[in-house]
DNA sequence: TTGAAAGCGCTAACAT
DNA sequence: ATGTTAGCGCTTTCAA
């Protein structure tokens, strides 16, 4: 087994200072552009790579990212948060860094619920996904560690976060079923404490608001404990087994809810989208499957895990970077669960 | 900012040297217990926790396992792949291991497209996921590592892996159809080249066989380049395209090719299961969306990841660890797309 | 623009 | 059972 090459192979074949070439490989000016050329070739040749940990060690930097989910969102059926976290991976590359993963608990309790690589400085910044209790959050913050919020924000703490236009979302659902001629439009909201939620809920009453459309409390469950099928098929049982008027659209907060839905009103015989239109939100996969396929709003989770990455390396190189939320675009995408086409005109 | 607490800190507290504090915190042998009690206190109170790229480098051993997966499985909108990822996720916890994932190329053709973590020595052994060109194989068995490939195997190589029991699972399949009375039964493969898909083939053959079913090659599609749902679709149109008798179920390799199956068979008029019953394999999560719901063999692909992270462990800490293959057991799920129920007497 | 040298925090021989 | 010490391979002053 022939020997590792080290900075130190590179220099002699160079007649050069180890730290010359220490210079050249991380980029470094003041150094001979000939000398540069030189020991580049060198390098080339021998294969030569910095070992991480040598590295780390001596400049106190890991060359890692920790990526944290909680872990209810991690054993998820749908593959949500790990097209994020892919995302991040794929970024991460164009960085020279590595990602982490790892679960928590929602909130922390005790000290030895941490991550090894927060234990074992193992990581230069943090990226968390989805809902997460405040204290993770303190406890990141405690570590002077730049983090990178995705899919969620907390009012009172300072931390720079990505997230996705859910206000034009729903705005764009709430204007397509009005332009197909629906003026009795409910919702399905679940756990309205999640941001994200509680951002698509507004969007809906505002969107209507603005339409002229009245909102009607009973054709509205919001409130839930969670955003799953079967909070969206509670939440519709709801709705439609009142008395009196029925909408004869739903807009739900999310996908998962909106198959739920559809699952409630298919099993008490009401016709989709003949009866009821119904719209989800988050594009994923199941909604391709299902009679009819659901029409929903598209969200970018690989590019949000990408921006998070790119944001977070900045932060690193550069610790008085300032605070940014980050908006990644929706589109709408019309299936047919919702009855109306793409080109009505109004 | 507080300084970070070192192994001299650890040392100087406890009134002894920094050896005998890295051998309590290496659970080495040869330390008085009262000794290895009073410093382990004294770790905790202090909060201590030694610094992986400072290990790293004195031991020349990373912590981290690598995760390989070519592009085309890591972009598959199904997370198969990415589940069995998370299954090594978790048990390399358990072992005081990172996972590094990265994507690479079918095939290693020049030496800039080896990841990062390779040339870094930043990995202590690798995992390879799926179907992948045999130059990648070599080239990690040239650099020494220890190598575990999950669902795959290469005839001419001397690899540990780790796998699924496809034999029984298509034994089960094709008797559990018998047992509904079914004599005519089809067969889609896809590519046949895979190791899986080839076994699964094999075990049809076999098991008809030995009931005393005829195989009927008209019924059989293999041979596609893939194994995706346009694939199922296009098999299942070259067997009902033809004239003459025609099969009265098909097991498909896996779910993908199941649904494109039933895409194809649902257009043209045929009933599911009424005039064709439809079995898949793999139990992937878009088979309990369509209808009618696929019955289907349940792989554990968290598990399969977990063992792999077992067994490299085991190499990584005793090199001389023997070769091994591992099959992880499947299970019949029956659902509706087979006609058959479960409790069906022989 | 380059070199010399002092660590970074830990492990592992070797000595005691 | 514990201590001494020499690195591991790199970055980073500081000096030349």
């Amino acid at each position: 087994m022939k020997r590792k090459i080290t900075i130190r192979d590179v220099a002699k074949k160079a007649g050069l200072s180890v730290s010359t070439v220490s210079l050249i490989t991380n980029n470094k000016p003041n150094v001979n552009d000939e000398t540069r050329r030189k020991v580049l070739e060198i390098i080339k040749q021998l294969g030569y790579h910095a070992q991480r940990s040598a590295r780390g060690l001596a400049s106190q930097s890991s060359g890692n990212i920790g990526f944290i989910l909680t872990e209810d969102h991690f054993s998820q059926a749908e593959p949500f948060y790990t097209k994020i976290f892919l995302g991040t991976e794929f970024e991460a590359r164009n960085h020279n860094f590595y990602i982490l993963l790892t679960t928590v608990g929602w909130t922390l309790k005790d000290h030895n619920q941490v991550p090894r690589f927060l234990l074992e400085h193992n990581v230069d910044g943090v990226i968390i996904a989805g809902k997460i209790g405040a204290s993770w959050v303190d406890y990141i913050h405690e570590q002077n560690l730049p983090l990178i919020l995705i899919d969620y924000e907390l009012p009172r703490h300072r931390v720079s976060t990505v997230g996705m236009d859910n206000r034009t979302g729903i705005k764009l659902v709430v204007e397509h079923l009005r332009r197909g001629g629906h003026t009795k439009i409910g919702f399905i909201g679940g756990d309205v404490h999640h941001p994200s939620i509680a951002e698509r809920f507004a969007s809906y009453r505002d969107t209507l608001s603005a339409g002229g459309i009245s909102i009607v409390n009973q054709w509205i469950a919001v409130g839930e404990a969670n955003t799953s099928l079967s909070d969206g098929y509670e939440a519709a049982k709801k709705i439609f087994s009142m008395n009196g008027e029925r909408p004869t659209a739903v807009v739900c907060a999310n996908d998962a809810m909106a198959l739920g839905c559809m699952k409630f009103l298919k099993e008490t015989g009401v016709a989709i989208p003949g009866d009821v239109a119904i719209v989800g939100f988050d594009n994923i996969e199941a909604g391709l499957h299902v009679e009819p396929r659901l029409t929903t709003v598209n969200v970018h989770r690989e590019e949000m895990g990408g921006i998070a990455v790119r944001r977070l390396v900045e932060m690193i190189k550069d610790q008085s970077a300032v605070l940014t939320k980050t908006l990644t675009p929706v589109e709408l995408i019309v299936r047919d669960s919702c009855g109306v086409k793409e080109d009505v005109s109004d």
